[in-house]
DNA sequence: CTCCGACCATGACATTTGTCAGGCAGCCGG
DNA sequence: CCGGCTGCCTGACAAATGTCATGGTCGGAG
């Protein structure tokens, strides 16, 4: 399968150390594969990849300084020629759609079989996309994010626990709007009640962005 | 450090097929050290355990069917010569109490770096003890959770998203007792509020048990 | 036995939260 | 220009949540 052309160059980012290091033993056994290069935070991403230069960079989305999405946009527009392969533990519908608009070539979740990760990593190599077709079937299913930007931003502040006065000031709002925004958000999610909402939005991956 | 001895052989249990398969990889570069099962449920564990014999299973503590921590009392009962390495992604300080509780020889987090699991595997197989020192230090600080019966049961009905009249019918209590469990248990994590609270017990390992 | 403390249970009360109707600004198609 | 639409903001009202004082039960210490 390799023959004795060059081997693909990887770059791996997982802030499980442990993780990271027994990926890089099991793609290592590959003969055509071999990893460059290992980060455990996203803002580590570019610059590690300005170094050593790597076919196809394998990211996590759950990372510290810039999370997976993040990266794989900053990836894409400093190394244009080098794939992303996102490899995650949730397999949060939004987060796969995200993933592909920031110009990820795959998304594989972390439990398919160890086996066909070498694989998945080939045919991103060879330009093609790899994507959980379960996954792309749920993605379509959940659609695009319901939530306007406020409530959006209103949840994503309200995941700290405050209470509503509370982010009324760190929103510079008046406690009522906040309210309203999160009984929109509530209603828009189906949820039974704020902290409802909080969860169904994180599982659907609607609260990713800035 | 091998020299010709019989290697040591390992059970392998993670929900996540890759990072299962991935450890596999990992450890089977130690000469000393042969992976012989992998299961990817807590309750495989023991029936899988009774068919290889391995002198050492790594645990994760997430799985489903039954958590690590109630795969490791099981095991320890099942096959008392098998030690128990507990790897898990959370360092959540309620966990290790319990771990080592139920018989645990080793407690290790997913960042810890890779080269140091083949060590703690041969130090757990010789019958020593090893567990990540800041885990323990917070551990002690944490101490052991200061909710009562009544109220970790509440709490852990509440994760659900129900209303307090919901808790109250399926805890077949009074509604104002319901939110005087919730208030008690709110005043002993520190939270202020209800969900708050939730994610503190969360945090610290207070809601494992059935 | 009696007291004491811990836990559980309950209803009354104040606070917080969720809902609603309505006002305001921008944007688009007619 | 105008009506219709969407999103943002706000206050008033009803429903839920959190707090408190109180009483009951059980087990151990004195």
């Amino acid at each position: 399968m390799s023959g004795g052309s060059t081997p693909i160059r990887l770059l791996l980012a997982d802030d499980q150390a442990l993780v990271r290091g027994a990926l890089a033993a099991l793609l290592s056994l590959e003969e055509d594969l071999t990893v460059v290069a290992e980060v455990g935070r996203g803002d580590e991403v570019v610059p590690e990849a300005r170094r050593s230069f790597p076919d196809v960079a394998l990211l996590d989305v759950e990372m510290p300084g810039l999370d997976g999405i993040a990266a794989t946009a900053a990836l894409r527009a400093a190394l244009p020629t080098c794939r992303v392969l996102v490899v995650t533990t949730f397999g949060r519908p939004g987060y796969l759609r995200r993933a592909m608009e920031a110009g990820a070539s795959g998304f594989v979740v972390k439990d398919t079989p160890a086996r066909q990760l070498a694989d998945a990593v080939r045919r991103v190599h060879a330009g093609l996309r790899v994507v959980d077709p379960t996954l792309a079937a749920e993605t379509l299913a959940a659609g695009v994010s319901p939530l306007t930007e406020r409530e959006t931003e209103v949840l994503r502040t309200a995941r700290g626990g405050g209470s509503a006065a509370d982010l009324a000031r760190a929103l510079h709002l008046s406690e009522g709007t906040v309210r309203n925004h999160l009984s929109a958000a509530i209603g828009k999610t189906g949820a039974r009640n704020r902290a409802d909402a909080i969860r169904v939005a994180e599982q659907n991956g609607w609260l990713l962005g800035d």
